[in-house]
RNA sequence: GCGCUCGUAGCUCAGGCGGAUAGAGCACCGGAUUUCUAAUCCGGCGGUCGCAGGUUCGAGUCCUGCCGGGCGCGCCA
């Protein structure tokens, strides 16, 4: 495939978890989906920059830092979950700052040791990044995704940049007079209740955003003491990307409730110039994940389900599936002399398990339009029937077996001839042919609009028309060998397609399962 | 209150920048296996596309209003 005409360089911010707490079903759609935009826009020919953003700077750092000076920090070897009794040890230390003034003050204190480097304060800190970090590459390999520590940016990386984008924003939208304000959208920076505030207007000259009372929202960018907030990390680092990174596309994929967050410090930066008219910023939104209650999704005991603990046991569910199905397949009457394939060892089996579990809750995330909620059924994602990745993981498996029957049968290296002409005879391959056809069109409309489950819906309609192409045109006895050729060309692109588009989606096809 | 988002078959969802009889899966009923993996396939059942107007030759799709659900709305992220 080609890539495309003019490349730009694009840089994704996705997945975000926090140092010192779990990633949990929060982060899997962040993670999963923008992975698909990373893949899709690299594989078009773009220059992709992944972005990594993740919760490493902040308050909470002070009161972990103070309750370290006089706690053992958890280790691999002494806590089965080093994150988990990280979390808990915030926890002790949050009661602590609550009750204990000189605890609290020192707290505080250590916030601004940690941000002027003070080394014990770094020490302490850097190794609560560390162990977080090494959980969170743990379940990145899980899940089989891109993400590098080298994609790593986080917070802490603009503690520097704060200060200057402050000034710089106050520089470029100075308070204006009532004789000043007719022209265009607007902004001006200016001390509202202590705070710095960046107040925005429409094109009428009206507040852009209001609060529950009708009042102007401004977006407070410095706090009254002083404090820098999110939104001013999240302008230091739409800066850094468009003006250091030189990103022509920002795309940032979180949760659906940020996004008067996304528009307010989007326009802020439009209003400062920040963003020029060759570069496009989206914020890529997604629905929440729910239990089967409707309610987002949380254990029995109400705690968020941990992103470990879920893949885990997609594994297990996957492997006791194929246990299930295994004993079915040793049935005596199911020998055959050649046709018949080994019985998986032990090791294959946890390997299938292993990518057709996590094969099912990736693409469980991505099959249906990412902006609306989605209740989590193992029961569906692990179907063989319909849109799941099982079962189009098996479309492929079939083909494959084919591939190795045919070539044990006619004894060729390369049973698919490239150069063979594809006679259409049956409805069902017609209609193979035909979706083969729209692949380039499937990958186009996720890069443009950003949509996976576009492409889900493409393999699955790709899957099911090659299922009945399958049932009803027979491949190893076609009834000469034109039309075998013929089928095996067929077979093979549909093979390499759902291989390509699966691969697009992160998920790894399976030779046999 | 304001804003965003959603409302399509009993259930879970596609389709939505206008185009012909609105499509899948599940569930339910009935079929297909001496033949390439039945983890499959075929048939049947099932929908006034939330409601009401409007634009149009034509609306599930666009506009307005209303109803219902979810989410968000100044010093958390």
């Amino acid at each position: 495939m080609q890539p495309v005409e003019q490349p730009r360089r694009i840089v994704i911010d996705y997945s975000q978890p926090n140092i010192a707490k779990q990633m949990h079903v929060g982060h899997l759609r962040s993670t999963v989906i923008g992975d698909v935009f990373a893949r899709v826009l690299a594989f078009e020919g773009h220059e992709v920059i992944r972005q990594n953003h993740i919760g490493d700077w902040g308050t909470q750092f002070g009161l972990l830092i103070r309750w370290y000076r006089e706690n053992p920090l958890p280790t691999p070897e002494t806590h089965a979950d080093v994150v988990d009794a990280i979390a808990a040890d915030y926890k002790a230390a949050n009661e602590r700052f609550q009750t204990d003034e000189q605890f609290a003050s020192e707290a505080r204190l250590a916030v601004g040791q940690l941000q002027s480097g003070e080394p014990e304060a770094r020490r302490l800190w850097e190794q609560m990044c560390a162990v977080s970090w090494q959980a969170f590459t743990e379940i990145y390999e899980k899940l089989d995704v891109l993400l590098q520590p080298a994609d790593v940016c986080g917070e802490s990386f603009y503690n520097d940049r704060l200060a200057p984008r402050v000034a710089e924003l106050r520089e470029k939208l100075p308070p204006r007079e009532a004789d000043e304000r007719s022209t265009g959208s607007w902004a001006e920076v200016r001390d509202d209740r202590g705070a710095v505030c960046v107040f925005m207007y429409d094109e009428k000259g009206e507040p852009r955003f209001k609060n529950p009372d009708g009042e102007m929202l401004p977006m407070i960018i410095q706090k009254s003491d002083g404090a820098y907030l999110y939104a001013t990390t999240d302008l230091a680092a739409i800066h850094y990307r468009i003006h250091e990174l030189g990103a022509k596309r920002v795309i940032y994929v979180t949760d659906a409730r940020q996004k008067l967050h996304f528009e307010m410090f989007f326009a802020a930066a439009r209003a400062a110039g920040w963003i020029g008219d060759d570069v496009t910023v989206e914020h890529v939104t997604f629905g929440s994940v729910l239990g089967t209650n409707r309610k987002p999704l949380k254990t029995r005991a109400g705690t968020p389900v941990k992103l470990r603990d879920l893949l885990d046991e997609a594994e297990k569910r996957a492997f006791a599936l194929l246990e299930e199905r295994g004993r079915g397949a040793e049935r005596p009457g199911d020998h055959g002399e050649e046709g018949a394939e080994e019985a998986f060892t032990l090791e294959e089996k946890r390997e299938i398990a292993r990518r057709v579990g996590i094969a099912a809750v990736k693409y469980a995330d991505l099959r249906n339009d990412r902006n609306s909620d989605y209740v989590f059924s193992w029961d569906k994602m692990l179907a063989f029937q319909g849109n799941t990745a099982p079962y189009m993981m098996y479309a492929y498996a079939r083909i494959r077996s084919i591939y190795r029957k045919a070539a044990e049968r006619f004894g060729s290296p390369d049973v698919y001839a490239a150069g063979v002409t594809i006679a259409l005879a049956d409805p069902t391959e017609r209609a193979v042919a035909l979706r083969l056809a729209r692949l380039r069109e499937a990958i186009d409309q996720v890069a443009a609009e950003l949509t996976p489950h576009t492409l889900c819906t493409y393999l699955y309609d790709l899957a099911t028309e090659f299922m009945r192409f399958y049932e009803s045109c027979p491949v190893l006895k076609a009834p000469d060998e034109a039309a075998r050729l013929s089928r095996m060309r067929l077979c093979d692109l549909t093979a390499r397609t759902l291989k390509l588009g699966l691969g697009l989606l992160g998920i790894e096809v399976i030779e046999r399962m």
